[in-house]
DNA sequence: GTGGTCTAGACCACT
DNA sequence: GTGGTCTAGACCACC
């Protein structure tokens, strides 16, 4: 199931490593449910509250995504991109309603478009 | 500092409402820090708690910001717009950096635009 | 010391709040010590656990600051301006070391400060 | 894939420095992704942990950068200098927002990198 | 059944 | 002395 590497790191670390090293590995994919923290608990002779933290660590730090009651999953990194393209349509319709006109929305973001490439086409 | 008005409502909603005056008065401009909550409670002759509650409704409301350690500040809808306009650079950024390119990340920001307008051009 | 709000909430975040509305009160000023995990355990009759978490979110929130060992401190805003400041003249120095000429992040710069104040101008 | 040469060094190292030879010769293009720790492990005949610590050390040493569920992929120095620009444009938003004017800014601006330039110049 | 919370009590590294 | 970690065991809300 996990593999916990041996160091002077605090097991909770360990075990939230093991578990991002197996989905690097691609023994859970995107979308994939985790084993139930108490299954990881009796599987490495550890106690669940060791775990659990663990699992929480991972959550914050968007690698997986968890429910009460139903379990914790891979995160889907697909579904990412569409939020942060509605993040920026929010966030343009936001600039649009306090008073901004459309042709200098759309000059802004050309001006932003071309600092973003500016610097990787003047190196290369 | 603020006037609270007589009646049968709560206290703290009453302080929310003489801050909103105060502020509607033009005495706290957008940006100004606001009187820290000891310092309203002994002007008023409150607890500290009720006026402590009356911030946190401003807050939620939108109306004021506070920083712990800095102090609760009136909102300024430009600084507001700034953060808008930093999140929308960084979305753009994110999308350029998986791989979309400057032509398309314009094209998609136009139609975005485009979508943005037509509804309030199609309703008048 | 701290004064804990009744709700439904963990009590550990009771607890973090209880310490963020004291701070905000004023009751510690940035740079100060906090009372140690056990002496607030010790006044709330909780477990030193429970306290101990909620001064771990509140390290992760940047609120406070926390050595082991020595304790945990208020956090200084003026330093944050001064780590900004640092690094943005790290970034700077990045982008010279990477080739771009004076001239160029010069006006790089004052394209980004253009675009930044641009909408507070054009809706004041 | 890649071929590991002989010698006496452990087998992580010399996993890594196969990696490091296929980059070189233009194998694998920066923001390329890498085949997976188990895909090499397959190829090479090895324990997958063996070519998860090969990855580990490539990771720190800045040359591959690996994201839990998207795989590992050569970083490309275009997308380190756009991160750079970001964190810049965040930072100055955070001063003009603290109260920095844009003249007083530009005027930083100016100051840091001819400061910046002048260490090179003075040393030429 | 899941994870989240809390307590009690122990041991550790660090200052 | 400080906070950090780990265990054991209990109870809870939610699905």
């Amino acid at each position: 199931m996990f593999t916990l590497h041996d160091g002077t790191e605090p097991v909770y670390r360990r075990v939230a490593e093991a578990v991002k090293q197996a989905i690097r590995d691609g023994l859970y994919q995107p979308g994939d449910q985790l084993p139930t923290v108490r299954a990881v608990a009796a599987e490495l002779l550890l106690n669940p509250n060791t775990v659990a933290r663990a699992y929480q660590v991972l959550e914050q730090e968007g690698v997986i995504e968890t429910t009460v009651g139903r379990g914790s999953f891979v995160v889907d990194h697909a579904d990412e991109l569409e939020k942060v393209q509605a993040s920026i349509v929010e966030g343009l319709r936001q600039l649009h309603q306090a008073g901004w006109h459309r042709d200098d929305l759309e000059a802004w973001c050309r001006g932003v478009l071309r600092s973003l490439t500016e610097g990787r086409e003047s190196t290369r």
